[in-house]
RNA sequence: GGUCUCGUGGCCGAGCGGCUAGGCUGCGGUCUGCAAAACCGCCUACAGCGGUUCGAAUCCGCUCGAGACCUCCA
């Protein structure tokens, strides 16, 4: 526990101790979605990813300041479309103004998140409601010679922001390449910019574009990567700690936010920067033109082709959480089934944790269990090793049971305050209702059922036993006979 | 074409110079009237080919394969 947080920062390339600009308040901003459509599976991994970072640092920090923006001003769909930015698009398809397309998903989102247990952050702002800040922030870049405007347009000089700063320094790219690539390339459309890496602040909107404010340039509306600048410094100041995304992001959206913020400010912005990876589905990307997509809301109910049954958004969570936030995750039908069964297993080890009974010496080492759980997450996050060892203590569990070792009052209740501290708090998860609830007339009905079953045993009568059990497995409750006599439970 | 990741046993997935993670499946066993659950044991993998090293899944090179991004817009 002594042992430092290590986390893998983008923008250095390697893992760094992590060590906040004030010790008492860490300050995060991930950027959030588009709210345009449901939250799909690589949501899901995104926002749980971040969701694990932001548990372990309030389990470890005094305060943590999480922000995460919802964008609300659409960026365009894609290549092939024109004009029509993602939320526009959607809105015409609804027919519903823009804002209820965000209104309608972002509660959507949150329905989501909440479902799989996601932490919110502590503000999340919106790009529609900051256009004055983000006016500011221009002029002050055009003040200092960082944008000019062209035809109601506002661009950022990228060759001019490079004379001093580093662009490309976060992605690994430098401007000479750009500059190569770009020859190499043919790129159709020509534009008011100087050069072709430049990148928009403020576009100048037609009449026909849903959304669009007044701005000293007339109607427009913002570019896409000054909302980030904006917003995380509004809320979080100049310079913060942490800031997360999606790989996809890392160029050219987080290489703008870091120029935009610096030639503005002339300070570092995020001092850490993390970036989680991507979902396959049975070893193939996920993505729109392929139609392998799947939305959370389709996973908790299984209404989806490529799925063979519905997951419960716990199983999902527990799924992603053992595979590493930086890693790929393959999705498939196999490893979410393999997911739900270790899950249900690590759940029932609390109360079977809960059970033990103490002795006057321990002969097992939870101190050393300790300092693997900690040790797994300090290094960068390392949740599927953290899991792998509450497994590992599943086996000490059972030789307590059958007391092959024993365990002290005192161990015992450090152990119990650990494996829930790392269930619940850190890796955030709960511990799933079957479905169906039991109350004092089903707990009635299946006492004098058992009963019935029970005498059918003592009668030899094997036949009726074996129907009572299977019937009731039809009806999802399980039966489970020992020594001391039969229980039951709701089964998934 | 450029920049950068990655390729681990039947499946998922950690590790990233020596000490053979973990989950799931399968097989054997304990328990049980039979099951289920639980427990115990077994299945010794690192894309291919070279190289560095006393020693490589881990470092280097090449080949093959997969993925992200590449400034129109966002």
């Amino acid at each position: 526990m002594d042992s430092k947080l290590i986390v893998y920062n983008t923008l250095t390339r390697q893992k760094e101790t992590f060590k906040p600009i004030d010790e008492e308040v860490v300050g995060m901003y991930v950027c959030g979605p588009t709210v345009y459509g449901d939250a799909h599976l690589g949501h899901a991994k995104s926002y749980v990813s971040f969701d694990l970072v932001y548990r372990y640092l309030v389990h470890i920090f005094p305060k943590v300041k999480y922000v995460q923006n919802i964008t609300d001003v659409g960026h365009l769909t894609d290549d092939a479309d024109e004009g029509d930015d993602k939320i526009a698009k959607q809105s015409r398809l609804e027919k519903i103004d823009p804002m209820a397309v965000v209104e309608r998903y972002m509660f959507n989102y949150f329905r989501d998140m909440d479902a799989l247990n996601v932490r919110r952050a502590d503000i999340y702002p919106r790009p529609s409601g900051h256009i004055p800040e983000q006016i500011e922030i221009i002029l002050d870049l055009i003040a200092k010679g960082f944008a000019y405007e062209v035809n109601g347009s506002v661009y950022f000089d990228v060759a001019k922001y490079d004379e001093t700063f580093d662009y490309g320094k976060l992605s690994g790219r430098s401007v000479e390449e750009m500059m190569e690539g770009a020859a190499n390339r043919t790129l159709a459309a020509q534009s008011d910019k100087k050069n072709g890496f430049d990148f928009a602040l403020w576009k100048r909107a037609d009449p026909s574009h849903l959304m669009q404010w007044n701005s000293p340039w007339g109607k427009g509306f913002p570019g896409w990567h000054i909302e980030c600048t904006v917003m995380s410094q509004k809320y979080l100041g100049d310079n913060f700690d942490i800031h997360g995304g999606g790989l996809e992001n890392q160029f050219p959206h987080h290489e703008c936010e870091i120029a935009q913020a610096e030639a503005h400010t002339g300070k570092a912005f995020a001092n850490y920067w993390l970036h989680n990876n991507m979902v396959t589905i049975n070893g193939q990307k996920m993505g729109k033109s392929l139609g392998n997509g799947i939305f959370c809301s389709e996973l908790f109910t299984g209404d989806n082709f490529q799925l063979e049954r519905a997951y419960s958004p716990m199983t999902i969570r527990f799924f992603i959480l053992q595979s590493h936030y930086r890693s790929t995750l393959d999705f498939s039908n196999d490893a979410l089934e393999a997911a739900s069964k270790g899950f249900a297993r690590l759940q029932k080890g609390l109360d079977r944790i809960n059970e033990l009974e103490a002795s006057d010496k321990s002969t097992i080492d939870i101190s050393s269990l300790k300092d693997s759980l900690y040790h797994a997450m300090n290094d960068d996050f390392n949740s599927p090793i953290a899991i792998s060892k509450l497994f590992d203590s599943l086996k000490m569990v059972a030789a307590l049971e059958a007391g092959e070792e024993t365990i002290t009052i005192a161990d015992l209740e450090l152990f119990k305050s650990l494996f829930n501290t790392f269930f619940f708090d850190i890796l955030g998860l709960e511990v799933e209702e079957t479905g169906t609830q039991s109350n004092e007339i089903t707990d009635e009905l299946m006492g004098l059922i058992l009963d019935f079953r029970k005498a059918a045993k003592e009668q030899r009568d094997w036949g009726t036993a074996d129907k009572i059990r299977d019937k009731l497995k039809e009806l999802n409750i399980g039966i489970k006979d020992s020594t001391d006599g039969a229980s039951w439970e709701f089964e998934k």
